[in-house]
DNA sequence: AAATTCGTTAAGAAAAAAATTAACAAACTT
DNA sequence: AAGTTTGTTAATTTTTTTCTTAACGAATTT
């Protein structure tokens, strides 16, 4: 190997780490924590990479490569990958950043969906006891249907979006936002 | 009021607190506190609150509500209502979900673009400079360049997101996806 | 079967985040 | 002007989170 390729290599983990910081702050900002994002940068960047590797690069423990992997399997952007030959197993990140979004946000947006119309439909039932009970006073009742109403008028938000998580899932997203190829500036 | 009343305004009390929590745990979701979570679903049940308001219902220290009130100021979904009379700031939620989607995650979404191309800009001139370098092996060049194409590859994405930030502020996306008004399940 | 490798769980330590009390500064009242 | 009220900042404490070391169990190799 040349002298000068020392230096290349350098260079080279110099602009990766530049992008893998970029990422890890953007993971940073929908919550998750910040060595993990830049695990998730470190991968991107590989094809596949063992617990140890990830250890290597990371210089971190073992475990925490184990917990920070079963993080991003968690919201499906990455894999395990299959790989015969060693016992070791191998993680596979999702490079497609139309596929992060699509599997980070979608599982997310579910979550708030079922998440809040479930407990909608738990306190509707309350709230109808007071406003059809007749021993309470029509003051009390009229603050009970305002917050019915409130909520009610809510759910058309959660089912919209799970309209918009069904439109990513099929694609139907990219027809309203097509993905240009060429951009230019 | 009747003696009843209590009991109904327990119950109303109840109901809110479901949401609330909903409200909570799914701000979670987003790396967003709990208890500045919390502070949001408690508001999208008031017209306005003041610090000391929010204090007595969160039972919460004032500079906790202070700070809280700053962080949700942060993501534009709660403002300072100016109101006359009363030396107190008052501060008002915003109850439309579909402006908190709007404010929330365009913000971050637009913080995520300006966030990765900036890097990219950043690092693509230090692969060009491998690359095109004489005095260094085809290997490590070949790398560069692997390296180069995967992050210009990866702006188709950025843009895209920046036409949905733009889709979602102007309205285009609903045009997409509708709103619908009654929703059957 | 004994020994090694690998991943995870458990327990403890370290670090980070969040909340409280105290102190302060600005604006207003008396 | 002296004294309040109000919101924020600073300092400290508390709590939570994250990371590490140690221990374990399963699978594999020798």
């Amino acid at each position: 190997m040349k002298p000068t390729d020392e230096q290349a290599k350098e260079s080279i983990d110099q602009a990766k780490d530049l992008v893998i910081e970029s990422l890890g702050e953007t993971m940073d900002l929908y919550g998750v924590t910040r060595s993990v994002g830049n695990l998730y940068g470190t991968m991107y960047f590989e094809e596949s990479m063992t617990l140890d590797e990830m250890r290597e690069k990371l210089k971190m423990s073992k475990p925490s490569m184990s917990t920070g992997v079963k993080k991003l399997q968690e919201f499906d952007i990455v894999k395990q990958s299959f790989q015969r030959g060693t016992r070791k197993q191998t993680f596979v990140a999702e490079k497609n950043f139309f596929s992060f979004f699509n599997k980070f946000f979608t599982k997310k947006w579910e979550r708030e969906v079922t998440l809040n119309l479930d407990a909608i439909k738990e306190a509707q039932p309350i709230l109808e006891e007071v406003i059809n009970s007749d021993d309470v006073s029509q003051e009390i009742k009229n603050e009970a249907q305002s917050i019915y109403v409130q909520i009610e008028y809510s759910k058309a938000y959660y089912y919209w979006l799970q309209q918009l998580v069904e439109g990513i899932r099929s694609g139907k997203i990219f027809e309203a936002f097509p993905v240009e190829q060429n951009h230019h500036e």
